[in-house]
RNA sequence: GCGAAAGUGGCGGAAUGGCAGACGCGCUGGUCUUAGGAACCAGUGGCUCCGGCUUUGGGGGUUCGAAUCCCCCCUUUCGCACCA
């Protein structure tokens, strides 16, 4: 009867899944259910506490949304939803990060310039996202290769530059020939480029970098306390790479004030230094090596120069180097020992030199081995001695041996011992070394944000004033990059000569563009002002909505992306411009969606295409199905014919909702009832969506048992459980049963009451040493003694206790009675 | 090589010290029926003399009791990788 009223629309009593859908979502689009007015974000519009739920935005493919977005933003999305039924004001935008050379390649490949293809890919994905039903505020949305959203990216450049983050400075870089650009040492994978796998090659250039090695500490340091996925933690943890140990000095035989610094983790087993490395691109190579050896040692730095990084980073080839022919005298022994170079040595790490302890590091061993030089013992584990024999290494800690007055001195307590005696002598000192490098932001591309700095003759290095921004990417017909580290910009004379802002004099653009990253670095703090042309972020807003309550992504962005975001927003909080330095307070990542155990590829040919589950399920089902799937923060595999259960689940729930009758809830139902909404409620803030959708579905299966109709009571709350997984389906409930506008402002997510989740009887487990022998129905709160008594009156019991004495009782209150016998 | 996570029916998975296999797919049998990609009912790890026995990658241990905690081994996935 109630389904009359409300039929507005030819929606039928069964389940047309495309029907409810299509009249949802324009009903949210018309009604801006889901949209904030700008004066609404400045004034936390709704009722209820501001909710950021933000989630990694796509990039644009031409390829269209695949499974792994749509299963990453439904996950998130129901969080979303989820915090608005439990009556947050949720803010939730999408956007799109459309600068890079992913895009640039594509466009290159298929002959279509970037700004025509971006814009239709755009289009494309969000005609695609509308119609899996995320609850997007598209009123806020982002395009990073807007002018109006990389104007902000640029004036972002122009603070760091000011206050001195941003630096140009003539460094070894990493160059991949295959996509002819830098790349930041982020996206090198063992000497590889993560985009191309090509092998990276060194290459000495003037490049723009951000100072986020300066940030290092303070980047490990907060990380413990932010709400994180541990996984993602536990990863940025490895970037950053802290490592504590001492740089000691080693001075250089026969030449007055040359010396060596090293970096070493082991300063206790100095005295083991037999002899030193330096890698071969080390400044003081050439001034160091003597004459006899020159040839030798050009050879070999010429060998290693023109092999490529991946070669170079293979650790378990044949150890290779030469010897400079220079002596330095070991600051503890004060013995000469040889200084050889090698490519085993990584100038990008540490000082670039090394003290080689054959005896205690398995690659200076190696070496050794190799070239025939001394080994010396000088930590003993247990059961050596000094005179062990040294035919093998031992990195572990232990005694000190062989080691002068420190003989018999414990590592840990060397190690401080040992810098602070060499520290006195000026000789060393303790220090802190990260493998976190300088972030390397120039990339000699076309399809970026330009560098907004110019260079005069007269003024030098000068920055393009504020109010000039954008400056904007021109479009160029040829726009592909070459091999000579020029960018594509620098071959249009027209749009790099400019005039210079403080003397009016000629001036030239720089012609590099920023990497992509930086435009995904502060894309949220846009999110929002998006639309405001005064400023990147209006200070009031961002007081209200940030930082992010929730972040949901991929792992796969674990160190470049998140690394990075936290890095921008430290320095903006230094600068003043914001007042939080973390902007993620709670992390997750979710997991990966793979096909028959594999990842999806278009090479494999095993991607699955969304449009056509959700033509024939519909996207409610396709949701619940994609989060049914397994727990959300490890993935899942996709099969299809799995996708029945959930469509099925939906039906049924469907039926039951508009068959319900009003009479008294039966009093076992109404248990669990009140079981599956303290269920429903702990997963979802857990985001454990599988086990949520269980519940639902057990529950179901209860009140529909034996067909019998059900209660209204019973079923009502169902329709605000699904709600999050199944939108348009829960609003069209939720309007057939009387419910007014969207059960998203006037559904209130179901309490539970404790008390009723349990029945006055439990079915207690009896167990005779620990085996299952009886189940038994007892009272609620029964003692010890009398459920003993329960348990021993058990015929079946009883029949395991003959002929053996009952030596303890285990109780488990309203649970489980164990009765141990020997 | 280092670090981390995981290994449970035919399949996806549930249970994180107390009934292993919830929920779903698939499969078997049945009811109804406009014979169907519907709904409902029963069954579904293995063995069984129908009492039970056995079972969570393998082996050992702790415990009254272990998929869960500890040790060793195997396998898989992910991250890092000559990081001094």
């Amino acid at each position: 009867m109630i389904r009359d009223m409300t039929d507005e629309t030819h929606v039928t009593d069964s389940y047309f899944p495309a029907e409810v859908e299509r009249k949802w979502r324009a009903r949210w689009d018309e009604e801006g259910t889901n949209s904030f007015t700008d004066d609404a974000i400045a004034r936390i519009g709704r009722e209820g506490r501001p909710f950021y739920n933000l989630m990694m935005f796509p990039y644009p493919s031409a390829e269209g949304l695949h499974v792994g977005n749509i299963y990453a933003f439904t996950g998130a999305d129901i969080h979303g939803r989820y915090r608005r039924l439990l009556g947050d004001n949720v803010f939730e935008p999408i956007g799109f990060d459309a600068f890079g050379i992913h895009s640039e390649n594509f466009a290159l490949k298929h002959g279509v310039h970037p700004m025509e293809l971006i814009p239709r890919n755009i289009e494309n994905f969000t005609r695609q996202l509308r119609r899996v039903g995320f609850m997007y505020d598209w009123s806020h949305t982002v395009d990073t290769t807007s002018p109006e959203y990389y104007r902000w990216t640029q004036w972002l450049f122009l603070q760091f530059y000011k206050a001195g983050v941003a630096v140009k400075k003539e460094a070894p870089v990493n160059w991949c020939p295959g996509c002819n650009t830098v790349l930041a040492n982020e996206q090198v994978i063992a000497g590889a480029c993560e985009r191309c796998g090509s092998a990276v090659e060194m290459r000495t250039l003037s490049q723009w970098f951000f100072r986020i090695s300066d940030y290092a500490q303070r980047l490990l340091d907060n990380l413990k306390t932010l709400d994180w996925s541990d996984t993602t933690r536990r990863m940025q943890e490895n970037w950053i790479g802290r490592s504590e140990g001492a740089e000691l000095v080693f001075p250089i035989a026969g030449m007055d004030g040359e010396s060596v610094r090293v970096f070493t983790t082991r300063p206790d087993t100095v005295f083991g230094a037999t002899y030193m490395v330096l890698a071969p691109e080390h400044p003081l190579v050439d001034r160091i090596t003597t004459d006899q050896r020159r040839t030798a040692v050009n050879e070999y730095i010429q060998a290693v120069v023109s092999s490529d990084l991946v070669n170079r980073k293979i650790t378990d080839k044949q150890k290779t180097g030469v010897d400079t022919g220079a002596r330095a005298i070991n600051p503890a022994t004060g013995q000469e020992i040889p200084v050889w170079i090698a490519d085993y040595v990584l100038m990008e790490y540490g000082t670039g030199a090394i003290m080689a302890v054959p005896g205690h590091d398995e690659r200076d061993f190696a070496f050794a081995q190799a070239f025939d030089l001394p080994v010396r013992r000088v930590i003993a584990g247990s059961g050596d001695s000094a005179d062990s024999p040294v035919g093998e290494v031992y990195s572990g800690g232990g005694t000190l041996v062989n080691s002068g007055e420190y003989d018999g001195m414990e590592s840990g307590e060397a190690k401080s011992a040992i810098t602070a005696a060499l520290a006195q002598r000026g000789l060393g000192e303790a220090r802190v070394n990260f493998r976190l490098h300088d972030w390397c932001v120039s990339r000699q591309r076309y399809w970026g944000p330009p560098i907004p700095i110019l260079y005069c003759d007269a003024c030098g290095t000068v920055p393009v004033p504020e109010d000039q921004l954008p400056v904007t990417l021109p479009f160029i017909e040829n726009y592909k990059p070459d091999a000579s580290g020029i960018s594509p910009l620098a071959r249009h004379e027209e749009w790099y000569l400019t005039e210079c802002p403080s003397c009016g004099g000629r001036a030239r653009r720089e012609t590099d563009v920023s990497d992509t990253f930086l435009d995904s670095a502060w894309y949220f703090l846009r999110y929002p002002s998006a639309g405001n042309h005064l400023a990147p972020f209006d200070p009031e807003v961002t007081r209200n909505w940030l930082p992010v309550n929730t972040y949901i992504g991929g792992n796969e962005h674990a160190v470049l992306h998140l690394l990075y975001s936290r890095f921008v927003t430290m320095v903006l909080k230094d600068l003043g411009h914001i007042h939080f330095e973390e902007p993620f307070t709670r992390f997750r990542a979710h997991g990966l969606i793979v096909k028959d155990g594999a990842k999806m590829s278009k090479s494999r040919g095993n991607v699955i295409v969304p449009d056509d589950f959700i033509e024939e399920y519909g996207a409610d089902t396709f949701r619940t199905y994609l989060m049914f799937l397994g727990p959300y923060q490890e993935g899942g595999d996709f099969r299809e014919a799995g996708i029945t259960g959930p469509y099925n689940f939906l039906n049924r729930l469907w039926d039951a909702v508009l068959s319900a009758e009003d009479r008294p809830i039966d009093p076992a139902v109404e248990r669990k009832l009140h079981a599956t909404i303290a269920k429903c409620s702990e997963d979802l803030g857990e985001l454990s969506y599988n086990t949520a959708i269980a519940a639902m579905m057990e529950y179901l299966n209860v009140v529909r048992t034996g067909g019998r109709t059900p209660e209204r009571e019973a079923v009502q709350p169902l329709v605000t459980l699904i709600a999050p997984f199944a939108p348009h389906m829960a609003e069209e409930l939720w309007s057939r049963t009387g419910g007014e506008g969207s059960i998203f402002d006037n559904g209130r997510w179901p309490t539970f009451d404790p008390a009723k989740t349990v029945a006055d009887e439990v079915e207690f487990v009896v167990q005779v040493n620990g085996k299952l022998r009886a189940r038994l129905v007892m009272r609620r709160g029964i003692t010890e003694s009398e459920a003993r008594d329960v348990a021993l009156s058990d015929a079946n019991v009883r029949r395991f206790l003959e002929g053996v004495e009952l030596r303890k009782v285990v109780f488990v209150p309203d649970r489980l009675v164990n009765l141990v016998v020997g």
